[in-house]
DNA sequence: TTTATTGATTACCTTTTGGTAACTGATTAC
DNA sequence: GTAATCAGTTACCAAAAGGTAATCAATAAA
């Protein structure tokens, strides 16, 4: 009877895997972040994250809709605009963020001097 | 003079985007786990972990060794063994996982019925 | 009328990540 | 001697993520 008893890891692990799925990626973020900051139109968007391509922005902005963290609108005006909005579900995140904040600059004082 | 003013967001996201690096992708924080819960030899750790393969294993448990999240020690006995155990340093992920994990329970209910 | 801007989409390519399977040398059990 | 176990390594592939550049229709500005 050596069989090795563990823990039910995965109802940890996979509401973490979620939060890591919708928050992960080089862009994911830093496009929530500029939204979060009031820039609400796609061009807009895109000149705010150097580097960006808007193949790469369209997609995110699907994600992040998808997941309710941001909010596309279609302005019925002349011309029709469409408008990005940060949501009250997006904006829970925001302890997340600190709580990653926070440790990564413990990280870097325990691999780097302290 | 119509130049948009945007906060300082990287002094945000460097420091999550190293925390993103450190525990992100498909099986570091399965190993981290496995070990936290006190798996100590490469064979053990594998088995504990269905589907996980002996290279990808090696390469995480290097990445997480890098960032002192766990110990590699040679116990210079014959024959020779060498155990991985988590550090002080591993452990302090705790809050992030539970942040990380409660986000997630919560995204849940907002995409799915609630 | 030509040019620029809007919010995208498409085809193509490169890089990164993850997976398969064979193999290593050292040791131990049969 | 043969087989199995230990902690890995190596070569080769496949899939996913990300990047580049061209193109689209609609509208507006020069």
């Amino acid at each position: 009877m050596e069989k090795k008893e563990h823990k039910d890891c995965m109802s940890l692990l996979v509401p973490v895997r979620d939060t890591l799925d919708v928050i992960g990626g080089k862009w994911k973020l830093l496009i929530l972040i500029s939204v979060w900051e009031g820039n609400k139109y796609f061009r807009e968007i895109e000149r705010s994250i150097p580097k960006l391509s808007t193949k790469v922005l369209a997609k995110e902005l699907k994600d992040l809709e998808a997941n309710k963290l941001i909010r596309r609108t279609i302005i019925d005006d002349y011309p029709v605009r469409i408008e990005y909005t940060i949501t009250e579900h997006g904006k829970t995140l925001q302890t997340v963020i600190e709580t990653l904040r926070d440790w990564g600059l413990t990280h870097r004082k325990e691999i780097f001097g302290k």
